[in-house]
DNA sequence: CATCAAATTGGTAGCGCTGCCAAAAAATCC
DNA sequence: GGATTTTTTGGCAGCGCTACCAATTTGATG
């Protein structure tokens, strides 16, 4: 299938086979119909073309039909490309994110999608792996495509990133965290509130000799405000934290339950622990089942994120169900309708399962 | 929070109030600095300037200084849009992908993006639900990006989408399937292998009754495939699927819970059960752990995809585990490298653990 | 120091589209 | 029927960059 349109007027007609090509997909060259072929091919101008192709501007029945018959003969895609730079604005939004491992991500993206998707927007994204440094450098990366947004999780970006954001002129949506002060638009609840009902519900059970397992807190500055608030609640209900293991890499099933193991080696007498989130919760669930431990009478389990898994558990995880898909709609439907600065609290809920 | 910086210089120093801007977010128009400012500011000319940021053609390191200086000056940020319709072939990498949730899909996305930014590679995305119909509308907006390459979830497309991505003249991937023929690359491995050894695996265990728990099978083709040899094989072992339970929603722990559960209702003296996958498995393990079912004395459990909570349960699932991550690596290797139409077998492994 | 090759540099024509404007056609009015 | 309004249309200048080519500078050589 060699490309035999627009070839420059200059080139022979056939390029001699002695030229050698080194495989398949050489032939595979973008074949691409313009619009100016198909406003040739309908016999109308270029953007009376472009015209009927948006739906915008005045065109009557007759040339519609024309132009829409010539695109269908010629296969014709328009070039987003050429379009977006022609015009003012773009339909792209660029998420920066930190992982795609922690399903709290995957969740907002699918939110997001969905709004996007039926309002034409596209959905760019990078994984920054929970590095400030990484996240300007590919926040970098994605203004060089000049999105309609960005949206990045939490407010922790390095100086560059805040000042190249600011200078870059397109709206600026920070997720998943409310204890800050935004950019522009912030959509999601707070961490340090989570935190404190977290630490509430477990002094009002009766619970106090408490412990934590969590992951890396330096790279999820999130957990790390949640954390915070949890102790400080706790130490203010007069039963501070009793013992802590942070593991150091990524929330995981393995890492609760490894890190439940090591905290009650260290720490017996523990009544209630408090994890990171809903996976790390889950792994400590599993230790207990292995070991033989009694869900919550021996010990009390409390997570986070409020993950469907935590539903379908023998005992239903106590945790908070956060609104992860609704932070990526909400936060897409204001991009969409160009919405003024603004911080949006989701609000969360908390689960009152079984396992505390 | 004014935007104070940045104002082109025939702008008045302050802009008066009374103008009145509906909010803050009017003064963040695209003040944006172009290379021929650079080339301007740092005295030589534009492709000068487009040769340094690229490293690409030859210049002098006193050159190389002066343009990087003002580059840094001004804050420009290139324009990717712009570089990418001026230039042959663009380095946007499009993923159409049938769900988010499926966690499948992110692993995927996770090891091909890890690529693709180490190659300064942009990856855009759409969701499709599993629709072909909608398959074909995100692809053809995706082609409207000229993406370098297309990356579709298995073999099942409509014939219009094969169509267009044939056309389109960009390299087309297939991801996680093998059993069929590819229209240009395809990564993963066979799903008809897996479904295969997992029923070679519990009868060689000894079960001879054996049941299926699965979602959707008309969506998700890749479990069909998986469901239909594991029947073949089972029955031509001499022990054809006593019983299958099929629930309508996607996979979720939930739905292996309640599918285990239905199953059982009906069909008492089962000794194994198969899963569509893990998900669904963990969601039958917990039913067992709430209803006393001994496991695999009395029921034997085997899942799919190999996901790390398996690992971390009591008993470790017996399942198989699926190089999704690795898929989405070798995918973006293939693209980077402009490899030639193949088909790569990743394989898969059977994880003997203590379910089955 | 002239001569030639190599390294550097700038000018400029597009890439495919949109947005503006003026021209042409159709519809409306007196 | 002519004047005027309204609708429909085409032409063309960019959007910001890259690719190509020609011009210039530098370095090497005898």
């Amino acid at each position: 299938m060699v490309a035999a349109r627009r070839l420059p007027a200059e080139m022979p007609a056939a390029i001699p086979k002695e030229l050698g090509f080194k495989h398949t997909m050489d032939f595979k060259q973008q074949v691409t119909v313009t619009l100016a072929e198909v406003a040739e091919a309908a016999g109308v101008g270029e953007s009376t073309v472009s015209r009927v192709l948006r739906n915008h501007g005045s065109f009557s029945g007759k040339t519609r039909e024309r132009v829409m018959a010539a695109v269908e003969r010629l296969g014709y895609v328009p070039n987003r490309i050429a379009g977006t730079l022609a015009s003012t604005g773009s339909r792209l939004v660029a998420f920066v994110i930190p992982s795609l491992s922690n399903i709290v991500f995957p969740d907002v993206l699918r939110g997001a999608s969905a709004v996007l998707e039926e309002n034409r927007y596209q959905a760019v994204f990078s994984v920054t792996d929970y590095d400030p440094g990484k996240e300007e450098a590919l926040a970098a990366a994605m203004l060089a495509w000049r999105p309609a947004a960005v949206m990045l999780a939490g407010y922790e970006h390095t100086e560059g990133t805040v000042k190249m954001l600011r200078a870059s002129g397109c709206r600026v949506l920070e997720l998943l965290d409310l204890d800050g002060d935004a950019l522009d638009i912030a959509v999601g609840f707070s961490n340090r509130a989570a935190g404190r009902e977290s630490a509430a519900f477990l002094l009002k059970r009766g619970y106090r000799r408490i412990g934590y397992v969590g992951h890396d807190l330096n790279r999820d500055t999130r957990a790390g405000k949640r954390f915070s608030s949890f102790c400080e609640t706790l130490a203010a209900g007069g039963a501070p934290l009793v013992a802590r293991e942070i593991l150091a890499g990524a929330s995981s099933v393995e890492n609760g339950r490894l890190g439940l193991e090591r905290l009650l080696a260290r720490t017996r007498d523990l009544d209630a622990v408090y994890f990171s989130n809903d996976d790390m919760a889950l792994g400590g669930y599993f230790h207990c089942l292995a070991e033989g431990i009694a869900i919550p009478s021996r010990l009390a389990i409390f997570g986070y994120n409020g993950l469907d898994i935590g539903r379908a558990m023998p005992q239903p995880l106590s945790t908070i169900r956060t609104p992860r898909v609704a932070t990526g709609q909400i936060a897409a439907q204001l991009v969409v309708a160009d919405a003024p600065p603004q911080a949006v609290d989701l609000g969360f809920e908390l689960i009152d399962g079984a396992t505390a």
